[in-house]
DNA sequence: GACAGTGAGACGTTATTTGTCTTATTGTCT
DNA sequence: AGACAATAAGACAAATAACGTCTCACTGTC
């Protein structure tokens, strides 16, 4: 699994390329030309064009996105702490991403279908392989499983449409929700704090 | 010449799709949908469809530019202010297009045309229709005509490829400019200051 | 009810994009 | 030097998308 970096420049160039243009009016071509790669390379690279090369930029951007994740939940001080920062950095992460909220704008269809009803299973599994050995210590398998679900739901639904009661965004009101919401559920489950 | 207002909606349209995707990415369809008027009557109004549609963005857009410039002259309190005033009012608004930043970016080949080779001869054209009878009451009209083309090629220039020894878009830098290298070839046909 | 203007969409024609393949070139390894 | 793998360039047919023209039904206005 090591990263072929002309492999990386054309996932590079696609996100650009998309970002620039959206995905509709993307060609393959443009991409290579972004990439500085003859289509040839990119077809020997991504077999099956478009859909395999934009379904290999899916998979890498949602590992990066846990990857940076995780990243922030190093020092989290308990249960609940680690919680809340997860959410609030997942929430932080989403916001700030141009690539997404670009998308959001032109292709709205597709990129909900990416976040909701397609994407979501893939998003549950890939935040579940990341974020379950985290919650380990705390909670049983099964609980974790459960858990990371819940918070991936919560986190994407808020994230789409803001609510007026909570802002998972903020420390302050997002540890409020999960004392409310999310720790009773799982507070006989808890192993240790 | 009553400004038929669906014709300004696609117009409006037409610049606003180029805004977002770049003249190559456009579609008539694109524009008939950001318009909300059917294909047909995009080809009725604009008979020869992407050519002419553009020809006419194009024409408007100058003759914009050009009304918003005269407006910016009417207080001059003599042939010099007139000339900077008009020069440094040009470049702010160049510099100020969003429309045009985003094209010289995406579609440097097209544009540049459009502001030299191709282009030039209408803005000259549609700049002496505008400001040479606001220096009528200073020159004769050859002359008038001679300084217009002067100052258009000028700021075009200078938008293009800034200076590093004169900003004209600043006011004291271009009132240095015109006293130096433009009122001396005009002093000798000026028939009041 | 005639009328001009419009939206929807069918249509054949071009242009563009796609995916595959071949060839020549490049740099690497022995 | 010569074999080798990987690539860029680009030819090619097939598929797709966009173009420009047309017809027809609909909607207001006189």
């Amino acid at each position: 699994m090591i990263p072929d970096p002309a492999e990386q420049r054309v996932l590079d160039a696609a996100k650009s390329c998309c970002a620039r243009w959206g995905l509709a009016k993307v060609t393959i071509e443009d991409i290579c030309n972004e990439a500085g790669v003859s289509r040839a390379t990119l077809y020997r690279m991504f077999p099956g064009g478009k859909d395999v090369l934009f379904e290999a930029l899916r998979v890498r951007d949602i590992e990066d996105f846990f990857t940076r994740l995780s990243a922030h939940l190093d020092g989290a001080a308990d249960f609940e702490d680690l919680l809340v920062r997860c959410v609030v950095q997942a929430m932080a992460e989403l916001r700030g991403d141009q690539h997404l909220s670009m998308m959001l704008a032109s292709e709205p269809g597709d990129i909900l279908g990416e976040l909701t009803v397609d994407g979501l299973p893939r998003i549950i599994r890939v935040a579940t392989a990341f974020l379950v050995p985290l919650v380990d210590g705390y909670l049983p398998r099964r609980e974790g499983d459960r858990l990371v679900e819940l918070l991936a739901r919560l986190v994407i639904s808020y994230f789409l449409a803001p609510s007026e009661q909570v802002d998972l965004g903020d420390t302050e009101s997002a540890r409020t929700f999960i004392r409310t919401f999310v720790l009773p559920a799982f507070q006989p489950s808890l192993t240790r704090s």
